[in-house]
DNA sequence: CGGGGCTCCTGTGCGC
DNA sequence: TGCGCACAGGAGCCCC
């Protein structure tokens, strides 16, 4: 579900309204969720601490908390598929709710419960955050560097967009709608791109991006904001999800594959 | 390294 | 209407 642009989105709302707030219970209703420590450890931890800042790096959402006695540590939330994570009334549907100091809590919601929470002293040494690519709305991720790394990779451009060590935050809807627009076959190989064709595609990743960041987000399905809100981008997706619709530049229909065993749509007669 | 398949889990939509 | 299968914004693991 929810890729960069909707994590960020969750970290700028959640933002405005935990900071500087004490969590005062936690209650976990799948306690699968919780990766470490164990849930009853994850508890007692995260009870009575303050929400002092919130980061995202590409879905990754951490949110340091400091206790009342001892060291500050971090709250790492994965979202996965169909994680939400929305401030408000408690929400039946909640599979771990933080209550707050002020009355409200947040809960996390998952319907299909692959997210993953962590109480970590240093989330930069998880080997998910440890590994991970170059955040692609980085000034200092230029255009020689992600051509010289596409340069390194035989592997087909689309599912090398979606693997979060080569680079950050790109998921299934993103990366579709990126390869639209810079007019590329998602099966091409990353190494066959040429320059201009790279910086073109670094060019609108950054593009559809932050146009997203600015919608608030895509919801096909579950994905909701901070709010609990649906995402306003939605509607201005070009390829995915529109198997068999008219392409917007051709009115050729678009087409639907799997590549890396993800629905890829693309328009085969605009990307070449 | 590349690629395919399977897995975690729950819900929805489609074809028969 | 009912049932079974495919598939869904992710990603790790295993095998060839």
């Amino acid at each position: 579900m929810p890729e960069l642009p909707e994590v960020e989105t969750i970290k700028r709302d959640l933002e405005k309204v935990i900071l500087n707030k004490t969590i005062t219970a936690v209650s976990v209703y799948r306690p699968a969720i919780i990766k470490e420590p164990l849930p009853e450890e994850f508890v007692r931890t995260v009870t009575n601490t303050v929400c002092q800042s919130i980061v995202r790096r590409g879905k990754l959402l951490v949110i340091e908390l400091v206790p009342a006695r001892g060291r500050h540590f971090f709250l790492t939330i994965h979202l996965k598929m169909s994680g939400q994570l929305v401030y408000g009334s408690a929400d039946p549907k909640s599979r771990v709710r933080f209550n707050l100091s002020d009355g409200n809590c947040f809960s996390y919601n998952d319907q299909r419960a692959f997210g993953e929470l962590r109480a970590v002293q240093d989330w930069r040494t998880l080997s998910v955050a440890a590994t991970m690519g170059p955040e692609p709305l980085a000034k200092d991720f230029t255009a020689e560097k992600f051509i010289e790394r596409l340069r390194q990779r035989s592997t087909r451009i689309k599912p090398l967009l979606l693997d979060q060590k080569f680079i950050a935050g790109i998921g299934n809807i993103y990366a579709a709608e990126a390869l639209f627009l810079s007019r590329i076959d998602p099966a091409r190989k990353a190494d066959d791109l040429n320059r201009r064709e790279a910086k073109v595609l670094l060019s609108n990743i950054r593009k559809v991006l932050e146009k997203a960041i600015r919608c608030r987000g895509s919801s096909v399905n579950t994905y909701r904001d901070g709010r609990g809100q649906k995402g306003a981008f939605t509607r201005h997706l070009l390829v995915y999800g529109r198997k068999g619709e008219a392409c917007y530049q051709c009115h050729e229909p678009v087409q639907k594959t799997a590549l890396g065993g993800r629905g890829t749509y693309f328009c085969g007669t605009c990307q070449k």
